[in-house]
DNA sequence: GCTATCCGATAGTGGCACTATCCAGATGTG
DNA sequence: CACATCTGGATAGTGCCACTATCGGATAGC
């Protein structure tokens, strides 16, 4: 197909299409003559993956680029997930954190095979750090609540990477797991802070959910 | 305190506090003069929150200032949900995204008592269809998986925001509940995922976690 | 008195993700 | 074949956002 076809089923403008190919975001196509080219399903697929990844997950497209060199380099599973990992969330420098907070989420993951560099242990840290700086306490064990929720969806995440088969589809799969997980977990979350407030002190728990406006 | 003393305690450069200020984020203070001010220890603290949202929460300023005045005024606990809700949340028109999506977020949270306007329902179903844009298929329940861990932190969240006291305290407890929660949930899934994939092929599970570089 | 600091207003900066324009050459349509 | 339309590549511009810098006139504190 040609870029006009490319623009109007991506649903993306030609000039960003073009600036994606200038970010090398994107391949160019297969070149037919000096000024014209081709572009394949895959070309598609590749719009489509760098727009789910930037309008929902949020990645900037420095981050984009970074994980989509990864999916396509011959990477090992470990390697592609630390450098989702690190796209995902911004760089927290050590020195940021506090020891105490460091501490509570090492206490939190006890058990755990977490290495001293992970990018979620320092996120998870910081935190903690900004929880206790705003007067908050944790009195009810909502971090270790927090920690329990998180292994459950990070089995749920390994097993959905076995489902898949070659190296390229476990790649995207974890990249795209990592991306638009906390996305899934926070919109679902804000559901089921509404139904279990609702059946704490609201309306009465009998009222049918209503899904039609 | 004068303006100087805000400044070093909070760590936040005058000219930004003055930006808050103009954009109605912090109160001026008590006046001494026709060019003089004194701030008290509330400053600081709001001042702290506002950087704990921005930079750790990653809302925007006029995000903050929308959750700040629902802790400010005197809304109902419902209602303060709702506004936290919407401001950590892209809003998302219901037309962008499918029927089958939205369908598949309400299976998911059956017998949820979840409004149809619900932002997280709408963010969730937007994670649906992305993920099928993408060629992803959902083929060992991670969608369900990832509702029961939301279930579990969302149970976590409202148990601590009964621990708090007055009013203004549960105000802030959601706000700062909702936006941290997330952070602190993909800290904590990165956490875990490194320790899951090291359980199923990566180094012995025997190997004590290193948390010492 | 003198220097450092203050308030408030206004303008400027840098980063980011596009978006618009231009050009020479290619294509397709009647 | 005429001629409007489209193409790839280069370059410049836009809009938004979160600050940041500067200025002028006034005050604080020694």
């Amino acid at each position: 197909m040609r870029m006009a076809e490319l623009s109007t089923r991506s649903g993306t403008p030609v000039a960003t299409i073009k600036y994606y190919q200038r970010e090398t975001l994107l391949a160019g196509g297969e070149r037919s003559g000096p000024n014209q080219a081709l572009y394949a399903e895959s070309h598609l697929e590749r719009i489509r993956l760098i727009r789910g990844l930037t309008e929902v997950g949020g990645l900037s497209v420095a981050a984009v680029r970074r994980v989509l060199e990864a999916i396509d380099s011959e990477r090992s599973l470990p390697e592609t997930f630390e450098i989702a990992q690190h796209s995902v969330s911004a760089t927290i420098d050590e020195s940021t954190v506090s020891a105490e907070a460091l501490a509570r989420v090492d206490a939190l993951t006890a058990g755990w095979h977490v290495s001293a560099a992970n990018p979620g242990r320092l996120a998870a840290a910081r935190v903690v750090d900004t929880f206790a700086e705003v007067g908050q306490i944790d009195v009810r064990g909502w971090f270790d609540r927090y920690a329990a929720a998180a292994l459950l969806a990070a089995e749920a995440d390994i097993d959905e990477l076995d489902a898949r088969v070659d190296r390229a589809a476990k790649g995207e799969t974890v990249v795209v797991g990592t991306v638009l997980g906390d996305k899934l977990f926070s919109g679902l979350r804000r559901a089921a802070q509404e139904h279990i407030a609702a059946l704490r002190y609201g309306q009465p728990p009998e009222a049918a959910p209503d899904h039609t406006p």
